[in-house]
DNA sequence: CTGTTAGCGCGTTCAA
DNA sequence: TTGAACGCGCTAACAG
């Protein structure tokens, strides 16, 4: 015996079981109807009343369960607190949403363990797609094991040349950043980083290698892990003799610290160590001096990124693997010695 | 007849009941075993043995369906390309990850129509609460009508008297700022800002005509909703005769606009307006002069909103409406004046 | 403590 | 074209 719940009813979801009584049809003529197939034309206009009269949404999840799809996509990222991520992030959802699907966003802070409780978290959703930015040490095989036979795209990443991967020419664009300080006749050019085990940053302390080894000098690396250490080691150096006479900065992060390094030494800005950084941050024009930096194609990265993903959600299982890697842009402006 | 699909056994993935068989168990044995209820010595250790073999993950979608809880949140605003809402992002993706949901993620860009549409999409992921920052011109109503009974926490925004908000207490801090710009003798203290539509804007206009008012001086106000139109009116203001003596940003889009157009026309940074600015970005510290700010408790705003949220999903339906309203901090640097 | 049974809301047969 | 019946994977209720 059912209880009636007049009340209840206002929170308690329509089913397309209501709606096919209110507007004396089958359940699955209703669903028809949803889907866009043929109708009759009556039935179509009362079924289109009653889920106005009712509210009538459909359960997404019932649907997932039914059809195997969950219309959901993950991201997967070390934070969004980075004007990379953020702007990227913001393309993906848009783009994601424009082809009706929605995102789960997670962030594992670069640590391996916090991505795989990740990917569990999507397997368990049953994620169509996964864009992957990957922790440093991440292998293929870990993350097949969580999600076999689910679509991955890897992004500012490679995991493997068996999945689709979008990433800047990081070592090209290290290379020319490095070249074009040489050009500018500086000596002892010191690479500045974080995470040398992130993927994207060994890319580019690789390329600073060849433009300074090219040129006959030697590689002078300042990494470290965590911001403190780098302030100080960072220090140390520029208050030594032998002080670095400019930076490729490897990241915005880097950039941060540096330019936060100079200030508390006390190195006067007129008189700054020359610099090229990595990403074009809004403020990036307005430090003092401007900052000449390696521009990344966020757009484009994040809209190929995405196209790759629904190319293998959609079934192109057999089509061939896809590496992009796109271009930076140099931005010049003052602090790399320039004007 | 089924057909024998031993390669798809890769991709399928097992259910309860292939543990179940594997362990010589029930179902709903395996069932209680993984939500950790009483289950026999023997049975735990064959089902989880199966469990391991089979590589069994819950179907959450299955969960949701039946419990009729997704263990899902939505999180709903205009961006993630700013400081103040990355951070309060990460933030409350990682609390909510601590408590065992998963987040959707949905930006509106201000746009009330796309934040209906969001809504819509949470609906139908039956999304169990809402963390919302209120596009524009949205009114409880229009929320209402699209996710009755689901829990929904204001933030950064106000909704209405009947739901829970966290917000900072704006409009005492645009006061402060002003008041301290005051202090330091200013005349024509200039407020600069994108969006009066948006609350917390609103909010911070009225701080900052409180303060003017009570100092017997009139209120002066460059707002546009674009940023070309913002960069126009403020530079006519600061190459005409009654150029500001001091500026009030009310974002860190407003503060970073305000200091191009600084460049555009061409005011030398040792001669810049004043400025106090609101959100305290990471380069702040390094634009020069280094910017005075007003600082938003993101962390404290983000738990607070997550745990209110939470407690309605858990099902205080009784409890009292919160609001919790936090004081910004005025970070002193030199841009107002000081040092 | 356990297994069996039923049903969450939907889409997909299949016979009418 | 349509409606009735089944099953997606899981858990709550029930009888053992």
């Amino acid at each position: 015996m059912k209880k009636a719940e007049p009340l209840a009813a206002v929170t308690k979801h329509p089913t397309v079981r209501d709606v096919a009584k209110s507007a004396n049809v089958g359940a699955s003529t209703v669903s028809r109807f949803l889907r866009g197939l043929t109708v009759r034309r009556q039935a179509a206009g009362r079924i289109q009343a009653a889920i106005r009269d009712l509210g009538y949404t459909p359960n997404e999840t019932a649907r997932s369960l039914r059809g195997g799809q969950s219309r959901t996509i993950g991201i997967v990222l070390p934070k969004v607190s980075n004007t990379f991520f953020s702007a990227a992030t913001q393309m993906m959802e848009e783009e994601a949403r424009r082809h009706g699907w929605s995102v789960i966003l997670l962030t594992h802070q670069d640590r391996m363990e916090q991505q795989q409780e990740h990917l569990l978290t999507l397997r368990r959703f049953r994620a169509d797609g996964v864009l992957l930015v990957a922790a440093p040490g991440s292998k293929m095989e870990d993350i097949r094991a969580i999600l076999p036979g689910v679509p991955v795209v890897a992004f500012d990443s490679f995991l493997s040349p068996e999945i689709d991967s979008v990433l800047l020419r990081n070592r090209e664009a290290a290379r020319i950043a490095t070249e074009h300080l040489l050009s500018h006749g500086y000596e002892r050019i010191t690479c500045v980083g974080g995470k040398p085990e992130v993927y994207s940053i060994r890319e580019r302390i690789a390329g600073y290698t060849d433009a300074v080894s090219a040129a006959h000098a030697r590689p002078e690396l300042i990494v470290a892990a965590d911001y403190e250490q780098l302030r100080y080691m960072l220090g140390a150096a520029v208050r030594s003799k032998k002080r670095p006479g400019a930076i490729l900065s490897l990241s915005d992060f880097a950039t941060l610290h540096t330019l936060t390094t100079f200030d508390e030494v006390g190195v006067p800005r007129d008189q700054c160590i020359p610099l090229i950084g990595f990403d074009d941050f809004p403020y990036a024009a307005l430090v003092d001096p401007p900052l000449t930096v390696i521009r990344q194609p966020v757009e484009k990265m994040a809209r190929y990124a995405l196209s790759a993903l629904f190319r293998r959600i959609k079934g192109d299982e057999q089509e061939e693997i896809q590496e992009i890697s796109l271009p930076g842009e140099l931005v010049l402006r003052r602090s790399c010695g320039c004007a």
